[in-house]
DNA sequence: ATTAATTAAATTGCACACAATTAAATTGCT
DNA sequence: AGCAATTTAATTGTGTGCAATTTAATTAAT
């Protein structure tokens, strides 16, 4: 049942819009970090995810976990590990055991290249000057958001 | 000063990720949706734009306003508008009293286009059950974090 | 043990985003 | 009026996203 008004169709239309805008946002406000590393932001994300899979996991994560948890497929993941392995940060080698796979390992480069992250994140968000709270209460709404849309799948 | 804690980095990787993943997934969402109208999700809020502008404004909005409106430049903004045309949804024309400009108006089948919009909108909002009071919530957590981005700049 | 179904990456093609440059028109300054 | 600076779109080039297909390898079913 559940009628709709039109309010909510247009708080619907502004949630989008804001979305999308938010998202380039942060992505734009992440550049000049990014150029000092050389990378692009969704290359910083895959670093990211690598960097803590490193951490956490005794073996190497394949690209299709990492695409898991990007949510993004091979036609993206491929040619973005194959500029990262240009730049030596990351290394792809097919796995032995099923030939299928690709795994993926950081470079000692790809490695310490994390240790440049920290202090520019912590200037880039001091300079912002946002209210941990808030982004905190932000995390949560888009978490709730995620779950709903993926349930509907 | 404002010294920041390694939980505070953590927290604002994760919301970049979120924030990315969660405006990927409404897209995605969406995309039923726009496939019935024939539409990509950048042309769909070109499209928001326009309806809402012929509603408000008496005079058209040149790619400029259109690009300030959705933060894209032309180099976005002029394929997308040319493939709307193709699509006889628009409409492009050289300002006369000033040559740079390009405005843009909705061709009788691109006005119309917006009453198909309604009903599929509130079937998807619908069928994904979400509340609209966390929704409302959201997009003002994301209002917030916007303006704060645009005070670095 | 073959064959069929499934799986993981890669490839192809299209549509953004966005930086950087170019081209043309307008405005401002003197 | 004449020229420099500015403004608006368009263009070019790179890097995603993502659907659809392809290729190769593995697993399942009979």
């Amino acid at each position: 049942m559940n009628t709709l008004s039109v309010d909510s169709l247009k708080l619907d239309s502004q949630l989008c819009f804001k979305l999308y805008a938010a998202s380039r946002a942060v992505i734009r406000a992440y550049k000049p970090m990014l150029d000092q590393l050389g990378l692009t932001y969704p290359q910083y994300l895959a670093m990211l995810v690598l960097w803590e899979w490193q951490e956490a996991a005794p073996e190497q994560p394949t690209v299709k976990a990492l695409g898991e948890r990007l949510a993004l497929d091979s036609g993206t993941l491929t040619p973005l590990l194959k500029r990262l392995e240009q730049l030596q940060l990351v290394q792809r080698q097919r796995s032995v055991r099923d030939e299928r796979e690709v795994h993926l390992s950081l470079s000692p480069a790809g490695a310490a290249l994390r240790d440049q992250v920290g202090p520019l994140k912590a200037r880039l968000l001091c300079d912002s000057g946002v209210d941990l709270n808030r982004l905190n209460e932000l995390r949560d709404g888009l978490d709730h958001l995620l779950g709903q849309i993926k349930a509907l799948s």
